[in-house]
RNA sequence: GCCAGCGUAGCUCAGAUGGCAGAGCAACUGAUUUGUAAUCAGUAGGUCGGGGGUUCGAUUCCCUUCGCUGGCUCCA
């Protein structure tokens, strides 16, 4: 029997069809939208289907195009299913396990006799172009997941194999295009030919689903546009992210360096590193004191049964050094909370103490696996700004407010734009559910109170509680963890921390660990790839270097030096025999904010001539007038001068 | 830790199917006295990351170790 119906493109043209007459490619061109070469997938009522599916019921219609989140998304994974074909053609034995699409590409992880190399690539990308060509037509089957068992046992793919009966579904959707069939949900590009900008990027070593016990596969990765122009633009924002790698910079501006003769993930801060270090840890010594803080300090090492106590020692230990000192075992800290528990035990509190609020700048320690070490981003010695919050379950909704009005005013002056995540209960962690739950309630209650809005990332909170995360976005987009806020009930109780209320009674307090910049090595590292080494004002090292033209001003040079130097201003001179382009260009490189030129002209008129980085020059000014512009352009943070896109910081819209 | 790649002067890089190791910049010395991204000349600089092996001979081939890079796993 004949059934029509109705199809419309969502809220505007619609027309009648024979059902199962027309594929929703068809429809569409019925339905005359436009540029239907750039459309690759259509959503039918909602949900998300290939082109060449048949209408058999009433349909709203939305093309899914190109450039489209949803299209890049089909397309990257397609140019993973061309990508397997091509290593099958090439490779033969090889077998395919899975590849998905993202983040600007794709990737397939492949087990091989052999691990792929990154001289394979050319020859890989070079088939999938010849795939491309031939513009095969991607096409679906569903069918029951026994026989899809037995296809891919035939095939020899044990891990499609495997990944099906893991499934436990009845039926399952294959997908093949030319000789190449895959276990897959779709939907993907009606055919290769819609594939216009891809490259293959990187080899690496992937174990299978994830787990280091199970086989090491080989994994390609790649990326791919909608058209040649994106592409371009991406391979262009990959030298420009090299371009600021701090790695590179850090050592280049004199920032730090690591040694292999002292050993992995060990920084050595250089001069310039140094006094930036000390200009970050001044501003937030200060700005914690202002907010009610104390500074305290604990020691480097403390006694292995005090890590027992705080389950540190079952929880962490991969993690920590440990070293015995006259017979006793000590361990080297990860952590600051334990000299802070301490001294909240020192004495009795009272409700009307709390909160506590602890800070140190602590360095801690961390056996970080050789694998994961990268420049300031993941070391094994690291400084954090670290506090503890010791206060009533009453209090702990402000306080956590409090902190996250914090996180908000330091990133505000560091001109960055961040997300938050809450994190909730991990696998090995230690506590009662109970008091889980009511550590994480009291989280989203704190963000929802302060009208932030967050993802969930479960199970990925500390041993000891959950967290909210703060991802900070830099310059580059890119996005970093560096602040995260825990809420603790189980160590106050391991230490027996209470506080005497009201009623007389001991009552038992809560603690947040809390972190603003996270690590100050990773910070520092965000830093000098957000500026690109070119550091606003206040937290140039060397804010302005004096440059003589010639020996006859020399003295009028030094005069200046001293002068500027005893207003506080962090200043150099170079004084050399150098002709001044020459100093102008090692200055500039070294990113100093301010070039003082110092002439003849300069010397009779007693003042200077200051030069930008950005290569404008100044006017003539006496000295005083520029050390009052550069007090007045500290005030501002530089948040006058970068710009990172918007200043949206995280609120709910 | 695992997979892959890499390590030649302070930096950027040449080099040799195994036969005395090279350039530019930086450094140092001298000349030059210079006005906004590199003045000229000269000098010095290396157990080719370390250790072991094969070889008449290893920076080159093999093993091992240290370090770096990109991923996986882990994480501030």
């Amino acid at each position: 029997m004949r059934k029509i119906i109705s199809i419309n493109l969502k809220g505007r043209d619609s027309c009648e069809i024979e059902a199962g007459s027309l594929s929703a490619l068809d429809s569409l061109k019925k339905l005359k939208i436009k540029a239907i070469d750039r459309v690759l997938a259509v959503k039918i009522n909602g949900k998300i289907s290939d082109l060449s599916i048949l209408l058999n019921d009433q349909a709203e219609l939305v093309p899914v195009y190109f450039d489209s989140e949803e299209g890049l998304e089909i397309l990257r994974h397609s140019t993973s299913h061309v990508m397997a074909m091509a290593v099958k053609e090439l490779f033969p034995g090889v077998k395919v396990t899975i590849g998905p699409a993202i983040k600007d590409g794709f990737y397939y992880d492949f087990d091989y006799k052999r691990p792929f190399r990154e001289d394979d690539l050319p020859k890989i990308e070079a088939k999938m172009k010849e795939i491309i060509d031939e513009d095969l037509p991607f096409f679906r089957k569903e069918l029951p997941a026994s026989e899809a068992i037995d296809f891919f046992k035939k095939e020899g793919e044990d891990y499609k194999v495997e990944l099906i009966e893991d499934l436990n579904e009845n039926k399952v959707s294959l997908y093949t295009q030319g000789s190449f069939t895959d276990l897959c949900l779709g939907p993907h590009i009606p055919s290769t030919r819609k594939i216009k900008a891809f490259h293959l990027t990187k080899v690496a070593g992937a174990y299978w689903r994830g787990d280091e016990k199970r086989t090491m596969l080989s994994r390609i990765y790649g990326v791919c546009f909608s058209d040649r122009k994106k592409l371009k633009e991406y391979l262009h924002n990959l030298e420009e992210a090299k371009r600021r790698d701090h790695v590179k910079l850090g050592p280049q501006i004199g920032l730090f360096n690591t040694y292999k003769e002292i050993g992995a993930g060990m920084i050595v801060w250089h001069p310039n590193g140094a006094m930036l270090r000390h200009i970050i840890e001044q501003f937030e010594v200060a700005e914690h004191i202002k907010r009610g803080y104390e500074l305290v300090k604990g020691p480097e090492i403390l006694k292995t049964e005090l890590w027992e106590k705080s389950g540190h020692f079952d929880n962490y230990r991969e993690n920590m050094y440990f070293t015995m000192i006259d017979k006793q075992s000590y361990g080297i800290k990860p952590m600051n909370c334990l000299a802070h528990m301490l001294i909240y035990r020192s004495k009795i509190r009272s409700y009307r103490d709390l909160p506590k609020r602890y800070f140190e700048l602590g360095t801690v320690h961390r056996h970080e696996r050789s694998g994961v070490l990268h420049g300031l981003f993941r070391v094994r010695e690291f400084t954090q700004d670290d506090a503890h919050i010791i206060c009533t379950p009453e209090q702990l909704n402000d306080e956590i407010k409090s902190v996250l009005d914090f996180v908000n005013d330091i990133m505000k002056i560091f001109n960055f734009d961040y997300d938050l995540e809450i994190s909730t209960r991990p696998q090995k962690s230690i506590g009662t559910d109970e008091d889980w739950e009511l550590a994480t309630k009291a989280l989203i209650k704190a963000m929802e109170d302060n009208d932030l809005k967050y993802d969930i990332n479960e199970g990925d909170g500390a041993f000891y509680g959950p967290k909210i995360d703060v991802k900070l976005q830099d310059a580059l987009g890119r996005k970093w963890q560096c602040a995260t806020i825990q809420c603790d009930f189980t160590l106050p109780e391991r230490f027996d921390l209470f506080y005497v209320d009201r009623d007389g009674q001991k009552h038992r307090p809560v603690m947040i660990h809390r972190v603003i910049l996270g690590a100050i090595e990773r910070f520092i590292g965000v830093l000098i790839e957000h500026y690109a080494g070119a550091f606003p004002l206040w937290l140039a090292p060397v804010q302005a270097i004096i440059m003589t033209v010639t020996d006859r001003n020399i003295i009028h040079g030094k005069k200046l030096l001293k002068n500027l130097t005893d207003a506080g201003i962090r200043i150099k001179g170079d004084f050399r025999n150098e002709k001044l382009g020459h100093k102008v260009r090692e200055a500039q490189l070294q990113k100093i904010p301010y070039m003082l030129i110092i002439g003849d002209r300069e010397c009779e008129k007693d003042g200077l001539t200051p030069r930008l980085r950005n290569g404008k020059n100044l006017h003539f000014m006496a000295v005083k007038e520029f050390i009052d512009l550069i007090l007045a352009e500290c005030k501002e943070f530089g948040n006058k001068s970068i710009e990172t896109g918007g200043n949206n910081h995280s609120k709910k819209s």
